[in-house]
RNA sequence: GGAGAAAUGGCAGAGCGGUCUAAUGCGGCAGUCUUGAAAACUGUUGUGGGUAACACCACCGGGGGUUCGAAUCCCUCUUUCUCCGCCA
């Protein structure tokens, strides 16, 4: 959510921030600003009210310890007036937060100057691209038709017992998962994150928190019963950790990570990019998560940035970076870094890791501050990271790596898996 | 799941209808003393809204109610503790 403070000040600039994202703030924001002023408008006379109120109940006990009954009881009925028409204010007052509150959560976080213009994954900027884009030989495979000849990976399996998008893992293939969860860990807690195990249902205020409610409830799965929502990725409970939570500034910046599996309705994706592993209910991930100063914190989305890229050059697959345009951000974003991995049977670049700085739009929601030089508290940046999402970096390692003797694994995964080869 | 007790400022803990703008202790910060530090002493120390700045307003787990007046009474939800039951 967008700082008032900021739209009060700033207007223009949101407005002209918004429009990278396509979005056309002036009139949210105007509705916004008539809003905010007639609300301290209203406040400002409930609270002489109040103060009223207040000063006539202290008047009403004193009169009563001296004994006048007759004075009190005519204080008593002018206070019960006050109280008449500050109750209807109260109420007024109550429904013009709401209408503005309302209004905020709709407008989506102002994007970084450094963004480009654009309407669709098209016009994404590709900042970076390394490695070299393999040539296979014909008769090469789709993961999926790999993972049924070496009995990886039994999609069937998974609609038996769950439903498609949940596939059943088998030998090497678990293996492999569980090698690559354990690298990305060590990784992380070797860069100075915080290794952490959250839950992976969470409550409304959490998916509140770092917001996928109110507006994206239709992605997250939802225990009715209970009203607890299955974790869409472990950005919401690691982030939530710091809801209404005040930080020194010598905390900063916070790192933090953690695998968990991520659970994603992804309701009316259908056809060939669902293919296989492409596209999941279930998946795991390795999350980075910091928190920052705000003068610090794009430069600590480069640090991410890095780190990723390291992560990708050590699993020996092609990628490239992009800097997403406006109309492709999610709503919080103000600069993400898309990372795709190159698979080389689909011949297609895949979505495998997504870096983004929220700068105050997450932390202003959460309430997560940190008191500042000059003593005063300040939100502070939140940025996360996937390092990184699981199954498309199974699918381009198994196409890529394919050869007629098996599935060769990459020389770093091959402490974690105890095999250099699938056959 | 059943029965009982409780939830107060960074922490501990008082407060049981009106000087609560919440006692006291610990911790934090600033100062005095000291070459420096410790100890001692003095002062200060919640969050948010509001204001040009003050004033002022709200907040004692969340929500609602009673009352002129609620941390204090009532209802409800959540959480924690104790006992019982079940159990990885």
């Amino acid at each position: 959510m967008l700082q008032l403070n900021y739209i009060r000040e700033k207007k223009e600039e949101a407005i002209e921030r918004l429009a990278i994202k396509n979005f056309d703030a002036r009139p949210v924001l105007e509705q916004v600003l008539e809003l905010d002023n007639e609300r301290r408008r209203t406040q400002n006379e409930l609270d002489s009210l109040l103060n009223e109120a207040n000063i006539i109940a202290k008047q009403v006990g004193e009169l009563y310890k001296q004994g006048k009954r007759a004075e009190a009881d005519e204080l008593k009925n002018k206070s019960v007036a006050v109280k008449e028409s500050s109750g209807k204010l109260a109420e007024q007052f109550k429904q013009i937060e709401e209408q503005q509150q309302q209004l905020l959560v709709q407008v989506p976080n102002t994007p970084s100057f450094k963004v480009p213009k654009g309407k669709t994954a098209a016009d994404n900027e590709n900042v970076y691209q390394e490695g070299e884009i393999p040539k296979l030989p014909a008769g090469s495979k789709p993961h999926w038709e790999l993972a049924a000849q070496y009995d990886l990976i039994d999609f069937e399996l998974g609609v038996k017992l769950t439903g498609a998008g949940f596939p059943v893992y088998k030998g090497k293939a678990a293996r492999l998962q569980r090698a690559l969860i354990n690298f990305f860990l060590d990784r992380a807690t070797a860069s100075g994150y915080l290794e952490i195990q959250p839950p992976i249902m969470v409550n409304e205020a959490s998916g509140y928190g770092t917001g996928q409610l109110p507006d994206k409830e239709g992605q997250m799965y939802h225990a009715t019963i209970d009203n607890l929502y299955m974790i869409p990725t472990a950005e919401v409970p690691i982030t939530n950790i710091y809801r209404d939570v005040i930080l020194k500034a010598d905390q900063l910046p916070v790192k933090n990570c953690g695998y968990t599996p991520c659970f994603r309705r992804e309701a009316g994706s259908y056809g060939k990019d669902v293919r296989g592993l492409n596209r999941l209910h279930q998946f795991d991930k390795v999350e980075i998560v910091q928190i920052a100063h705000p003068d610090k914190s794009y430069e600590t989305l480069e640090e991410m940035r890095t780190y990723v890229a390291g992560l990708m050059r050590d699993l020996e697959l092609p990628f490239r970076i992009l800097k997403l345009c406006g109309g492709d951000m999610s709503f919080a974003s103000a600069l993400t870094y898309d990372f795709e991995a190159f698979s080389a049977a689909q011949e297609k670049w895949l979505e495998v890791s997504s870096v983004s700085n929220f700068e105050t739009f997450q932390s202003n929601r959460l309430k997560l501050r940190f008191r500042g030089a000059d003593n005063k508290t300040q939100l502070a940046h939140t940025l996360n990271g996937s390092a990184l999402a699981l199954p498309r970096i199974v699918a381009s390692l198994l196409e890529n790596n394919q050869t007629p003797e098996g599935i060769k694994i990459p020389k770093v995964l091959v402490p974690y898996t105890g095999f250099s080869a699938i056959n």
